[in-house]
DNA sequence: GAAAGTACTTTCCTATAGGGAACTACCTTA
DNA sequence: TAAGGTAGTTCCCTATAGGAAAGTACTTTC
């Protein structure tokens, strides 16, 4: 007979690992958190805007993350009618509750830098 | 003139782009949460033990993430001087730090497949 | 009519992630 | 001495991620 797994088996560890794993397959990949972070200090930015904002992003990438984040509605789409078209960018009302998430991450990631520093004297 | 980046060009927007980049690169790829929340909930774990817990995750990539973890600081690797050799693997003291942010992303994650089965009537 | 700005898409390429299966090595029990 | 448990490593393979560069299409400005 196999042995089970026994701290992982229960419905609310089930439900919790689910959950990790829809978020992280959500915002997925290398520019997510850094296209919603900047919508959610930007509020409304064109194409143009955000491939400024964002250090290092190609066309290719931004096109396809923004498809992405449209389709999971984090990301609203609005072609604007002006003269040369323009269209603008903005987080949804749901992508903006994902603001505690990013921010926990970023909270960390500055004391994991910090605890580094003290620890080597590095950087 | 090249237009230049106005939203992201603050010191205190750099450091938290940085800041989620390391924190990202250092949870990257498809275990790594996994491992640290089975190993946040169970103590002392043995290889084999985590494979059990860990569905459907090989030796292979337990092994490599385990090594990165460890690498990293947010997993104790211990030898035991047992009759066949055990190895315990445990949580950091610094690695239990990410239990908040581990929880916001599955608090994210539950209220997400919430609101897609109230939106769509979907699972 | 050429340049430059809007917003992309397409093609081609490489690097990395990740899985399966077999193998190592050592010890205990039947 | 064969089976089964410990803890991995190695090799081979495929799929995906992501970057560079060029192309599309349309408009305004010089």
């Amino acid at each position: 007979m196999k042995k089970k797994s026994v701290i992982n088996d229960t419905p609310v560890c089930q439900i919790r690992m689910q959950a990790i794993s829809d978020t992280m397959s959500i915002l997925s990949g290398k520019w997510k958190f850094h296209i919603i972070g900047t919508l959610i200090e930007g509020n409304k930015l064109g194409f143009m805007d955000l491939l400024r904002e964002i250090d290092g992003i190609g066309t290719k990438m931004l096109s396809k993350e923004l498809q992405d984040l449209e389709m999971n509605q984090l990301v609203n789409r609005k072609v604007m009618d002006t003269k040369p078209i323009t269209v603008e960018y903005s987080i949804t009302e749901y992508g903006a509750t994902l603001a505690p998430v990013i921010n926990e991450i970023a909270k960390w990631g500055i004391e994991y830098r910090k605890s580094i520093f003290e620890a080597d004297g590095e950087q």
